[in-house]
DNA sequence: CATGAATGAGTATTCATTCAT
DNA sequence: TATGAATGAATACTCATTCAT
């Protein structure tokens, strides 16, 4: 009649209780190793700040290096849900690329955690691990490539290897968000969204030159 | 009660030989830093590389942070030398943008301690100290700008502001880099400047839909 | 305010099941800090082995030094009927030397864990207990000195002080347990046996030697 | 001229004091490894007993291990110099034999410090290290033997194989120590010496037993 | 009765820097 | 000048024990 067995008795394991501190847990992590960088965060202050013992930290994380890798992912999965939920609903693929650069520069801006934790994972495990933004990066350039072909197939984009394109936007959004986390923001994510959609679509040569 | 207070005795110092190994403390703290990251360098092993002992290293740089930002600092003087040398003798400034990028992915292929050793640098000093990238940039950015201003004037470039040239350019050469150097080379330099040039003089988008 | 305060209600103690969970759980743990040493013998992983929660342990036993302890009781017992056992109809003292120091050997050949868990008891708890193993050896060593005194009563043994004897061979099977188990075995228990026999009883000068 | 050719300049290594320090070191490790046990032996506090920095005991010792088993070792080496030199101008191989015993209970009753250190490190080190002891012992075993096998050859002792001699000898001794150690010393060793001499030389049997 | 989630005290070791020689 | 012996601060992780369920 139950359709739990319960031939276990005692404590059980609240599988939401534990998601829900896991996210806790992770979201502390992205504050602090953003903030002290990894050497720097204690995992004592950590608990601390969470008010649990370390081993509780432990019984989550198996060490210090896979809670910062988690916390890596988790913001970089949270970037590409942004990314994700801007273009839902848009069909004009250009659109989709304009609204994909404005929603990139602005979640950078209002989450400088992001550039600081992908520049500590390669400072401090540089041989250790692919580097996550790039796996994410890796897993979603198809998409574009497709995107482009698309459009060039449709003679909106210049026929161009699509590789191409995608290097060059990928790497230019790339430079773009760690220039402005170290320089400190220089305009407004909606202006900078314009101004490189303006030279990425249009070039830098004039009518003239283009046809010299 | 010296005889003698103001007349150095023993061996004079010798500001060439001082200076000559200066640049081999900095020659071999570039290689080990870019090797094993800065937390992970040891002092001793560079003292043991160059076969002095560990005191004199501190003769000549005061400690190991600033040993390792001396070293960052050589490596980008490096690159903006050989930029410099690059468009020497070179009157056009389209040309001196196409020759500039070029040069710039083929120091960076060729050197990848550079980039490392930026990382490493925003990884373990970001809050003490300015990224010396950013101050080099700085410092030719003007220059750069002169001479977009000057296609303008000569109807060479469109009218757009040169900051925004500057910024987008200099952005996708930095994100380049870093892309290059994390997953690999994927070009060879010669190309990837042709690429990068080719989207940024003429854009992505094709003629009809330039002029929608 | 209960109404049955004296009747327990739900299921009741079973002292046969705690009995034998009790002597499950020192089965185990005699194995487990054998193998491991006491330090490194998890009280998890002893509860894992069992498939009982952790917690379970700690009804039967209120420690990990507790449940050790037990342990080293309980080897220390079966090693004593053991002996007691090989001589049970046996009249001849003499011949009850001959078996008890055989039995010794055979057990402890068979049953390492009680010199490793000796071992570890005088490790870990040095000024914390009195030695198991001569708390049983004091308790027995009178039955044997009764012994000995009959022999010399009856003129089968030399006549020096029984404490000289009971010392002397308590000594020697407690020294050869632990070279046996710490070199690994020389000989098969029963050759063992034999020499020692030889020596204890003969000594080991000759005849004319003997007379000088 | 100089023997020395001093090419290197700087404070040199005075292998003097090095040696020197390096004694101090294993005799307070000695003391506090016997006093609490290795677990319990904290190198700050051998450091502090010393009066110089952590940092300088691993200097000498790569780590507590290392320190330890080193310790360990210095024991067995003192008490095999005190043997040996008991024995040194005793040309009677039977009373070098009764030298050696009173010399290995006295040592051992002097300087309780070896049995715990044995203890220690069968405790620590179960599977990590061949007892330190029983290195000695095998290493001395064969000059026992020899002498034995002269005293046979004389008609002084009976004609048993050596090994079971030298191996109920040991063993006798070994376990002695322990219990000694445990138990607290029963009769000054001089006493004990004989005692075990008595039994050992001339057995247990009286003279109408033995011939049965 | 049984469970296992939560806790937090405790410690060996490294390495940048100093300064006696 | 050059050396390298000496220093000591700083930190992740384990595991026995408890107690809410």
């Amino acid at each position: 009649m139950n359709a739990t067995p319960a031939k276990k008795v005692g404590r059980p394991a609240d599988p939401a209780r534990c998601a829900r501190r896991r996210e806790e847990i992770l979201e502390a992590a992205v504050r602090l190793f953003a903030e002290h960088g990894y050497p720097e965060t204690d995992m004592q202050v950590l608990a601390d700040t969470l008010r649990v013992g370390k081993g509780t930290l432990y019984r989550y994380f198996p060490s210090k290096q896979d809670l910062f890798l988690a916390a890596v992912d988790r913001v970089m999965l949270k970037l590409r849900e942004a990314i994700d939920a801007s273009i839902v609903g848009i069909d004009d693929p250009l659109e989709q690329v304009r609204r994909a650069i404005h929603t990139y520069l602005a979640y950078v801006a209002a989450h400088p955690e992001l550039a600081e934790l992908l520049i500590q994972e390669r400072a401090q495990f540089k041989d250790r691990k692919k580097p996550t933004y790039f796996e994410y990066r890796a897993a979603n350039a198809e998409r574009w490539r497709n995107r482009y072909r698309v459009m060039i197939g449709q003679g909106r984009i210049r026929d161009v290897p699509v590789e191409r394109i995608s290097n060059v936007v990928g790497d230019l959004l790339y430079g773009t968000m760690f220039a402005n986390y170290f320089t400190g923001p220089r305009k407004p994510p909606a202006e900078q969204a314009q101004d490189i959609i303006d030279i990425v679509f249009h070039g830098i040569l004039s009518e003239s030159e283009r046809h010299r």
